[in-house]
DNA sequence: GCGTCGTTGTG
DNA sequence: ACAACGACG
């Protein structure tokens, strides 16, 4: 006898307090199962079976399943495609309703749309949720109704609109005893998945104290300024109206700015999800790219030559992580000064970065290349020495990351600045001309 | 008919 | 936080 049940299913929503999807459906008139599907079309292209992002997610469902047990409920598991998950799901129960946040991504979207097709099949509500963002996809826009496309009349706007009682946090606590209960259901461990245990280590989600300091500091990449919760945002172990009301509390407006980034990149990913893979703005994509696997691989490995650069890289590869300064130094290097596609760049940070997020690692390399909608412009060609000079004046961040530069004997670097800036002037000029 | 005051709903 | 609504005088 199958039984009845709303499914919650998360995804990049790996908590349950504060979350939207999950307030509806215990608010809903029947018991509600938490879903997670390990999907096989992401996990697949994952090269590294020791991924650390995989491991944090591991991490996350096993303390939700020690809350759900604590409250007579357990997750549902699921690995395989999500066709092949929810063909499982309502062979085993009789489903009610779905319940699930919003994601903005291109295969997110489509993910979505086709499962609601299934279930509508089946005669089964999908209800969806803004949960991840502050103001969506169609809530900030300008005048006439069209999305913005530049940062600074959307932030204004961003800020108009932001009220108390869009930071408010979904109460979810209230309605624990309407969680479906069960004996605890099967838990795959991370080898059945295909994985083995990564890194252990990851960012702490104490941020606040982070916040008074953050504005004076954050552009210096020694210094630990920065709170370094964009994994958990990524995940949603932090709520995104938690993280937005203590940034007001503590009045950290470029902190909260910072925030209203990530809404900005996501609301335009999803006006333009060709921007994936295609430059905002067209004309880029005549740019005569070098392409050079070599100059490629010596700025993955560090071993350009320019410290600041190497530093950064180095940094990237042994901890998953970069600071945001050296990002745009990277970024700005490798398509400016070595000519190589912004797209290289990007789909490396998505190989490395525990923190990815598609919708602001492709904002942040468009802008860095000057490709995007709001982007550098072309001819700002960062100096990676004067950067190095303004933001990390005593060397300590190069040292830290790259201490063969405190050897006396320079390592050669791979292109001089003044030749590089002349060739991408000239390069992009020709480009944008057509 | 109209201003005001409390209540309710909203993400 | 704010708007919409309805009761009240």
């Amino acid at each position: 006898m199958k039984q009845e049940v709303n499914i919650c299913w998360l995804r990049r929503d790996l908590r349950l307090n504060d979350n939207a999807a999950l307030y509806h459906a215990l608010k809903g008139d029947f018991p509600v199962l938490l879903l997670f599907i390990f999907d096989s079309n992401i996990l697949d292209d994952l090269n590294d079976k020791k991924d650390a992002r995989v491991t944090f997610i591991y991490q996350q469902l096993q303390r939700i399943e020690k809350e759900l047990q604590q409250n007579g409920s357990s997750l549902l598991i699921k690995h395989g495609t999500p066709e092949q998950a929810w063909q499982e799901v309502t062979g085993s129960y009789t489903v009610k309703g779905v319940y699930t946040n919003h994601d903005y991504e291109p295969y997110a979207a489509e993910r979505d749309d086709s499962l609601g097709e299934f279930l509508r099949s089946e005669s089964i509500a999908l209800q969806t949720f803004k949960d991840q963002v502050i103001f969506e996809k169609d809530e900030v826009t300008k005048a006439d109704g069209k999305p913005y496309t530049v940062f600074t009349p959307y932030f204004r706007q961003w800020m108009l609109k932001l009220n108390n009682f869009y930071l408010k946090a979904y109460p979810v606590e209230k309605y624990m005893e309407h969680l479906f209960q069960t004996k605890p259901l099967a838990f795959p461990s991370l080898s059945e998945l295909g994985f083995e245990e990564g890194r252990q280590e990851f960012p702490s989600k104490n941020f606040e104290k982070k916040l008074a300091s953050y504005e004076e500091r954050r552009d210096f990449p020694f210094d630990d300024a920065t709170t370094r919760i964009g994994l958990h945002l990524r995940f949603g172990t932090i709520s995104i109206r938690e993280a937005a009301s203590a940034a007001q509390d503590a009045k950290a407006n470029k902190w909260l700015s910072e925030l209203a980034w990530r809404d900005f990149y996501m609301m335009i990913l999803w006006h333009f999800p060709h921007t994936a893979t295609q430059s905002f703005k067209a004309a880029y994509d005549n740019i005569k790219w070098i392409n050079s696997e070599k100059d490629f691989k010596a700025w993955k490995n560090g071993k350009t030559g320019y410290p600041i650069v190497d530093a950064g890289m180095n940094q990237l590869n042994q901890t998953g992580y970069m600071h945001n300064r050296v990002r745009m130094i990277v970024g700005s290097f490798l398509t400016k000064h070595l000519l190589i596609d912004w797209r290289w760049g990007e789909a490396y940070f998505a190989e490395k970065l525990l923190d990815y997020e598609m919708a602001s690692n492709v904002g942040g390399w468009q802008w860095a290349c000057g490709c995007g909608n709001d982007a550098a412009p072309y001819f700002r060609v960062f100096n990676p020495e004067l950067q190095a000079k303004k933001f990390d004046p005593q060397n300590k961040y190069i040292y830290k990351w790259a201490p063969e530069y405190k050897e006396e004997k320079h390592v050669q670097p791979i292109v001089e600045h003044a030749f590089a800036r002349e060739r991408i002037l000239k390069v992009f000029k020709e480009a944008l001309a057509q």
